[in-house]
DNA sequence: CAAATTAATCGTAATATTGCAATATATAAA
DNA sequence: TTTATATATTGCAATATTACGATTAATTTG
């Protein structure tokens, strides 16, 4: 096998994985980390930030922008990107749900 | 290749990447959930609520208690598993933090 | 137009993940 | 002690991810 049953979850599931796992590389959260500082955004720059090479990095960028994490626009040869806030506000709402959830109903610890 | 410069990134890097990894499956963004709403964590019944093997929702538990996101206990012959708190508010502030950041400095929208 | 710049894509190797059947382990009950 | 119950582990096949060199594509500058 080796394929996720994407059919047996909700596509609330589906969407949290997704961007979960879009985050769930270094790399990725070190680009997601320099584009919040740098703020407007400037691609190989990335590339001389960190110790990846330049398809690397491509690679990441596309993985980030496949789950619209982040945007980018053509700008003469380069291209610019930057964080997608709606997105990121969105994912962040869902784990507020769940942490707070958790923290009303703090009675219950089994463990 | 195919693996990760885990060394050309920083500890907090490092550590949102895996517990995001943890989190990055519908299958254990289900679990978590089924957590959530059942607080006193039986184990089997997460087997027959998703239509996944034992084996393989054993698989995804011990991925969850590795990145510390459950906790489990021995009661009988079945363990009891709950969700960490403190690791999951450790996370969701992580994650508040970078949007925090995006929503105050709102002004830069380069695309 | 030719050369330079910037980023994406292709091909490939190494490794990781997903899922399950089968088996092993550990405890409880008869 | 045997049997049942609950969970973990092993082994395996299919697929995905990570990383990079080489190449391609597109735009800008000379």
């Amino acid at each position: 096998m080796g394929i996720t049953k994407t059919d047996a979850f909700t596509s609330n599931q589906n969407e949290m994985a997704t961007l979960f796992k879009a985050m769930a590389h270094p790399a990725r959260i070190a680009i997601i980390e320099f584009l919040l500082k740098k703020d407007k955004c400037i691609c190989g720059d990335i590339v001389d930030e960190l110790p990846l090479a330049q398809a690397t990095i491509s690679q990441h960028l596309k993985e980030l922008k496949n789950a619209n994490l982040i945007k980018g626009t053509i700008e003469g040869t380069a291209i610019c990107y930057c964080l997608n806030q709606d997105v990121l506000t969105e994912l962040n709402n869902k784990i507020n749900l769940i942490t707070n959830q958790l923290i009303t109903k703090n009675s219950s610890k089994c463990c």
